[in-house]
DNA sequence: TATACATATGAACAATTGCTCAAATGAAGA
DNA sequence: TCTTCATTTGAGCAATTGTTCATATGTATA
């Protein structure tokens, strides 16, 4: 183990951004956020749920996955509270559920756009 | 495979939201910089680089890993143009290269922080 | 040139991930 | 109740990931 401890080349600076990191809890918080949107398949689920409600049937439909696969990224999804779900009939519809997830996808799409 | 081709509920909003979608490279590109932000020590990297240039040996003590996990990190991460480095003598100093990633940290830490 | 130091790299490994398949659940209609 | 349909769930598997360890580069100094 070379940990770095006591042959810092620049204790001061190391010491400054020590002070500036956030929680470790909070950086795993941001990080699990990232990492739903990560997966290109979880990533399309959140696209498609810009343009409003769909049911499973139709996300399955529109990213080309079958409706298990789809089921089980959403279920990822809805653990991290970033979409909810709504039950008419047998039919589940989605939605997305965290406005700050939101604009993340806004911005890079934007990004993306040029 | 039950790839929902012809028994769709929605047709019209499928082919609406079919319509609105990202191409499928700009998808994966999005999805890649989320990747980049998505472990834990790629993201504490780069919030440690938010205070300015680290070389490696200083953001291993930062991170509290060994010089070379971090370097494996640094090279994911400088692949994907997320940080850039320069050399000084024996020291390899890098630095955020990526604006728009910049912009996804700070509004992800503004939520983390409420 | 020889040594020491900072960093990078490749192989290897355990852990995690996303998918498939089969089976279970829950709701509506016959 | 029995069947059908939409969705969910669990087990299992191949593929990917992050780390460690050993070794290689590149740079400065003796």
């Amino acid at each position: 183990m070379d940990l770095c401890t006591d042959k810092c080349i620049h204790e001061v600076e190391v010491a400054k951004t020590l002070k500036s990191l956030p929680a470790q809890e909070e950086i795993v918080e941001m990080a699990e956020i990232f990492k739903a949107l990560s997966d290109p398949s979880r990533l399309k689920i959140v696209l498609a749920l810009l343009n409003g409600e769909h049911c499973v049937c139709d996300i399955a439909a529109i990213c080309h996955q079958t409706e298990s696969a789809i089921s089980h990224q959403l279920r990822i999804l809805r653990t991290l509270k970033i979409v909810k779900n709504k039950r008419e009939g047998k039919i589940v519809y989605y939605t997305l559920d965290d406005d700050h997830v939101i604009s993340l996808i806004h911005m890079s799409l934007a990004h993306v756009k040029h």
